[in-house]
DNA sequence: GTTAGCATGTAAGGAGTTACATGATTTT
DNA sequence: AAAATCATGTAACTCCTTACATGCTAAC
């Protein structure tokens, strides 16, 4: 996950530690928080393997910062997460989420299996939950029930956001099996 | 997390460890998805602790199944899990919506500490990422506006959702600082 | 009689947090 | 000159998952 999301915003531009911090949390929100004590040991390691560089031999800077870039390694393994749209990603908000945030580097045929695939999780999640409601709800107090109702009301409204953004995608150009020959947008 | 989720439904019956994975699943959806390699050492780390005992002292009944209750202790633990509503709890989506499940075990005046207090750092997760979205806006993708979007309107549905359960817990008559006396309507 | 589901457990490992430790730079 | 914020790092620990290992019982 931080692998992922590290290499993702360095890819946008090359960055310090502290800095990916701050980003993180504000464009990620809640599953934007990773502590420090993740975050530095990850840069290194990240470093160790190839996937980014320091871009300032550590020393040419006034201040002690450790300025990042992500080498071609780092993208081919960046690309490798975003093309897997396996259950363990449709299934997982936050990572669903966290692919969705980069979905300009994603193929557009990638992106429409996620969607999809995140839509038809919620959907079987949204029955399974409504069935369990209808089982248990003679047996439960009302704030659990409350509970459960919310859960499927939060699923519904996830699917037809989905839903949205499918149509948009289809009104794009790109619904197509192949590898769409035509260029994204913006870079 | 599993700890308060296992004493919380041990108090509702007792119960066998494959019996609360399945309940979990139903009640919880999301956040009640736990392998049994956390379970099952949990139950016997909570019986180890005296929170937890075995029903049938192990071999009185033909299935090998250990169905364990909930000790007085136990319930203190779990007394004590509940009524805390410091930002630990009213912070992490989870945890809130967990306590939010034992409400019914809950003291009215935590339960309205707990809503509020949730719909305060609501609110204040709301503004600020308003405020990133403002700012990062024109230099992000339209995906990544999206998502952003997306969460902030969460935040607004959630918001929605407390006050109603909170205006619930005041035509209920308990919205006094002082420990209510009047009983809760059912055990 | 064999497949599917019930039922429990352990060992190794992953992915993070908390707490601690340090020091530079900017602001008040 | 003190306080706030910038900036990096490590060690111990928590909490959970995955993979493995076992055996019973019901249904087909």
């Amino acid at each position: 996950m931080l692998d992922l999301v590290v290499l993702g915003l360095l890819k946008e531009k090359p960055m310090h530690g502290y800095e990916l911090k701050q980003r993180l949390g504000d464009q990620f929100g809640t599953f934007g928080r990773f502590s420090y004590g993740s975050l530095y040991p990850t840069l290194t390691r990240l470093a160790k393997a190839g996937s980014v560089e320091m871009e300032h031999a550590k020393g040419e800077i006034k201040r002690r910062k450790n300025v990042y870039v992500i080498t071609p390694a780092g993208e081919k393994i960046l690309d490798e997460l975003l093309e897997d749209a396996g259950p363990s990603v449709t299934e997982e908000r936050n990572a669903f989420m966290v692919r969705l945030a980069f979905f300009r580097y994603t193929k557009p045929e990638t992106r429409r299996q996620l969607l999809e695939g995140r839509r038809g999780y919620l959907q079987t999640y949204r029955l399974k939950m409504a069935n369990s409601l209808k089982n248990l709800r003679d047996r439960m107090d009302a704030y659990s029930v409350e509970l459960m109702q919310h859960g499927i009301t939060e699923a519904e409204h996830d699917i037809r956001w989905l839903d949205d953004m499918l149509e948009a995608e289809r009104r794009n150009g790109n619904g197509s099996t192949t590898p769409a020959p035509t260029p994204e947008g913006a870079h």
